[in-house]
DNA sequence: CGGAGGTA
DNA sequence: TACCTCCGG
């Protein structure tokens, strides 16, 4: 539902600086990042196979979390790796959505394969990335390496994010679309997880800036008064759950009929008399409801954050995943001499506000 | 995706 | 410096 709601929520985005993570604690969902790597780190030469090891190791998500880690911590911001749980018994349709895309889109990729199309083949194995324990074990490994919490939400990862914020354990979370609100996280982070892409209004690529967005100002930018609202807003449009949305209802006409109906029990009746068959939503809309409201998630999970271990990361990545050394100590070189130079700088910027 | 290395 | 393209394991 990211991008839909995200059409109404201008004002309430906040462009950011790094300087402003410095020291933050962010949740992340692993799964979604792994697969933001998986899609888009592949080999041009084979259509787009995954960068593995000698072994067939999967090494396509350690690149890309490597390079995400050695530019993030240099600006101290804390990443918390949260894992994904069981899913909820209602994803079920959605996830088996998303494994016939797969399969169809492994099916497409052959046949450009067959007819020696790498370019048709590289676009579609974007979409057959498929996470595996072996992929898993791994980026565990080296977040670890890193000196980086993994910690195993209950069962969604953005819900578990979402309460350790609201419990104060974690600082925000950061996240590409909105459904963290719906779990009730005070605060969101964009464009944390991507850089580089998005078409520029007039000409060009432009780089995202990260954003941070407050609840609180999401519910004012909509008038909304209460969570409830903003997840009716989310039903009406779509959710994971409930992936279609209602047919005919975007985003502009969802936040009339929310401001129309205001409760939950004003707006179910309205839906359930417009549309009789009630087939609008795949579950009943208060079980949906009743899901974002009080997640599966668990309480006080500890984690700590440690120094990274700069020799473990070279002698896994290296010896273990077949990575080039001096690309890897390069790196992290420059890792270290970035994190003192902003050290520096965040020192100096807090002794001039003392004085 | 992010970095390297080339070109304008 | 800005942009482009190729490549990484």
């Amino acid at each position: 539902m990211g991008t839909q709601i995200g059409k109404l929520l201008v004002k309430c985005r906040q462009e950011i600086d790094y300087t402003d993570l410095y020291g933050k604690k962010v949740g992340i969902d692993a799964y979604n990042l792994i697969y933001a790597f998986l899609a888009p780190i592949r080999y041009q030469q084979t259509g787009g196979g995954y960068l593995t090891d000698s072994e067939g190791n999967v090494t396509s998500h350690l690149s890309g979390l490597f390079y995400k880690l050695t530019n993030w911590l240099p600006n101290n911001i804390r990443p918390v790796f949260i894992f994904d749980g069981k899913p909820p018994t209602f994803k079920e349709a959605e996830i088996k959505t998303r494994q016939e895309k797969k399969k169809e889109a492994v099916l497409k990729r052959e046949e450009a394969l067959a007819k020696g199309d790498l370019e048709s083949a590289m676009k579609f194995a974007a979409v057959t990335s498929k996470i595996t324990p072996q992929i898993i074990d791994d980026a565990k490994q080296l977040i670890e390496y890193f000196g980086l919490p993994s910690i195993q939400a209950a069962s969604e990862a953005e819900a578990q994010g979402a309460y350790m914020v609201q419990e104060g354990s974690l600082d925000a979370m950061a996240s590409q679309d909105y459904d963290s609100f719906l779990f009730g996280s005070p605060e969101v982070i964009r464009n944390l997880t991507v850089t580089r892409r998005r078409v520029a209004t007039k000409d060009g690529l432009i780089e995202l800036a990260p954003e941070k967005v407050n609840f609180n100002a999401v519910l004012q930018e909509l008038q909304f008064t209460n969570r409830d609202q903003l997840i009716l807003l989310g039903l009406l449009v779509g959710t994971d759950y409930n992936p279609k949305g209602i047919k005919g209802i975007g985003p502009k006409t969802a936040l009339k009929l929310v401001h129309k109906y205001p409760t939950p029990k004003a707006l179910f009746e309205y839906l359930t008399a417009k549309y009789p068959q009630n087939e609008i939503f795949p579950f009943p809309p208060q079980m949906l409801l009743d899901y974002f409201r009080s997640p599966d998630v668990t309480e006080s999970l500890q984690f700590k954050i440690r120094k990274p271990q700069l020799s473990k990361i070279t002698e896994f990545l290296v010896e273990e995943r077949d990575f080039t050394k001096t690309r890897i100590e390069n790196q992290l070189k420059r890792m270290v001499v970035t994190r003192r130079k902003i050290k520096q700088k965040v020192d100096q910027q807090s002794l001039d506000r003392f004085f």
